[in-house]
DNA sequence: TCTGTTGTTGAACGTGTGTATAGCGAGCCA
DNA sequence: TGGCTCGCTATACACACGTTCAACAACAGA
């Protein structure tokens, strides 16, 4: 006596794109730009074709709410590890090292996703604009810390922004890197000493030419 | 009077395999990922859909080749800007600098190029290999310039080898964070600056916890 | 229990993909 | 000038893609 199976559940568009959303996310680990396929993540899914376009104009449109959910997502663990109350400007970068040079964060799988994204970047206004969006605010962010370390040490405050700029690079280049190259040829451990080394240079003067 | 028009001309594999590369980079560098196409490259290089098969068991392997091609041309161009014997280490990094951050190798043209490559290396173990030999290219100069600056300042040379790993990813951040965003909220004078403060930084000493 | 709304399905369509292959023809060499 | 080699063309094939749309069915409210 079996059950007239139920053929599907209705659930809340809202709930339904969080589902549709997370399917992309796996799919794009999984497969890379490959996985930029409405059939792939319809089935990660578990729901049929037609779903996507139903809730989304277009399968751009689904990556582009996907790297917007990834990107604020890591940008709010990351940020939100650091108190921003407690401690010197340097503690809190030695937070903000600490929780950016986490396994969330430093995951090769996590490449194969951002590489698909920077992919679409000239193509697609939306995921363009949440890529700037997501790059301010870390910008934001560092150049927050950074002057507080240039108020505690008497550093000039003109260097701020380019020295934003560069730290912010050297993380990326260590998070590149990283991802690029699976046997890794450095640690986690000896990132956050690259990190925190820079900071050294910070504060030893070795910026003073930005200023200029 | 119409000459019986030739309908193609022969040339020698070698050759043509050099031209169809650079069609390859070419539509990379305009169509990104989805100029990974036989027909589009085909187009491009004026030849046959077929002709392509002909000469590659593969088109990853005629994208291997391409990458393989660039990378090597860039590695050789800017690395052949420093005379090995002239000068400080100081004065070999700094045109290590002014050779990297020119116009051939800071035009975000090339991201979608590369970021097309990066897609592919888990896939494909020829462009895992050529992104490997490149990078330990970078790795062996970068590591030369600072042990020469280390024996000339007497500095551990322990740190050698991790400094280098954060010098290549500094220049790569800076390098992605300029593509990425064309729009630049930095001047390429002011990320010559970067990298000569990095510089700045280990001779004072700021890259001495690396030791340990 | 019936009805209306609407989230969901799945087939269909046109386009683009990589590869295979049969045959053409340009250019070399005798 | 003939013939032969092989670089090259162009068609064909099977498959995957994104999108569309008419029909279906789950669930809320009456």
């Amino acid at each position: 006596m079996t059950q007239p199976a139920r053929k599907f559940t209705r659930i809340q568009p809202e709930l339904r794109r969080e589902h549709l959303v997370e399917a992309a996310l796996r799919c794009l680990a999984e497969h890379g730009h490959a996985g930029v396929s409405v059939r792939k993540i319809a089935a990660e899914a578990g729901v049929s074709i037609g779903l996507i376009n139903h809730h989304y104009d277009s399968i751009d449109q689904l990556i582009a709410h996907a790297y917007e959910t990834l990107a604020i997502g890591i940008f709010n663990r990351v940020t939100g590890a650091v108190d921003p109350s407690a401690g010197t400007a340097r503690d809190r970068l030695s937070a903000f090292f600490r929780a950016y040079f986490s396994p969330d964060v430093f995951d090769p799988k996590l490449l194969g996703v951002w590489v698909v994204f920077w992919s679409m970047i000239r193509h697609s206004p939306a995921i363009k604009a949440a890529h700037d969006r997501t790059n301010a605010g870390y910008a934001r962010v560092l150049e927050g810390y950074l002057a507080d370390l240039a108020a505690e040490n008497g550093l000039p405050p003109t260097t701020v922004r380019l020295a934003a700029v560069g730290l912010s690079a050297l993380l990326d280049g260590i998070w590149l890197q990283w991802c690029l190259t699976p046997e890794q040829a450095f640690t986690i451990h000896e990132a956050i000493a690259l990190a925190e080394s820079w900071v050294d240079g910070v504060a030893r003067g070795a910026y003073g030419r930005l200023a200029s």
